[in-house]
DNA sequence: TATTGTTATACTCTATAACTATA
DNA sequence: TATAGTTATAGAGTATAACAATA
């Protein structure tokens, strides 16, 4: 492939925030006893009820690495395993009242820690980066994922 | 810190870009046997030689990590340590033609592999995404280090 | 005394393989 | 037969503690 230097400028930067973020997501984490995949399995199920297989999918991850990280997650009361009405093999991922809490504070705990570099921003620009970032991302776990139909 | 509307969009969409580029760069480092921090660290060796603690430090790494973490990399011939000139203590870190080699291929591999996503920006939109996160972005480590004059 | 780096040890995350239950 | 999930097992990444060498 042919090398293109706005290509390669913007890469630069992705692959820097990259790594930026997830040094204040895994240090976030670690102050709460929580890997970075079980930050972001809390981020997801904060609004869904995604299936283990379909969330393991979604994360890259084998089923079960996350049998494994949904235990943990489940003894420490954040998250519960719940039946899935149309498939009695199924397995359902969701939030406890707990989880959400904690959810929400670590949130806050992201935006503050990252508030000195985003602030550096003025509102307008923010509002931009945001825009430009939306047709790079791969579209999110649905919040209720289309099932084959019976 | 009191909710902003146009900082939420952006972090949402700093933190996912994040998740999908570490994505990407974990299954290809993986596809060639590397860790993301082997990855992370064969970037920044490529063109600095930096100390072990500097580079633990930079890294977020307890300096027994990062030994480790050398060991491996040098035992498959990526990496070298070599004696730093000012301070009998410390041992620098240095990139094999290897090693060097190996990143120029990756890089483009992350470049291709990103190229669906990053290719629905045009040229004038990866430029100002590339000037928005500029000021974003923490300072890398820099090439030569400054340290204490003797 | 303090700092640089390594080693021994333990824990978490991860994947592979084998298994049970359901489709 | 194929799919959903769990468990047993093993390998890599990580931190803590103890250590040797140098500042």
């Amino acid at each position: 492939m042919a090398p293109d230097d706005s290509t390669d400028a913007m890469l630069d930067g992705l692959v820097r925030s990259a790594f930026q973020i997830m040094g204040v997501l895994t240090r976030i984490g670690a102050e709460h006893d929580l890997s970075l995949t079980q930050l972001r399995v809390l981020g997801i199920v904060r609004d869904r009820q995604p299936r283990m297989s379909d969330l393991a999918a979604f994360l890259g991850l084998d089923k079960s690495t996350l049998s494994g990280l949904i235990a943990r997650a489940e003894r420490r009361g954040l998250l519960a395993r719940g039946a899935s009405p149309e498939d009695k093999r199924a397995v359902i991922v969701l939030i406890t009242d707990a989880g959400r809490e904690l959810t929400e504070r670590l949130n806050e705990e992201v935006r503050d820690a990252l508030a000195p570099a985003t602030g550096r921003l003025e509102p307008h620009q923010r509002h931009q980066l945001a825009q430009l970032l939306e047709p790079v991302l791969s579209p999110p776990l649905p919040p209720a994922p289309r099932r084959h139909a019976h």
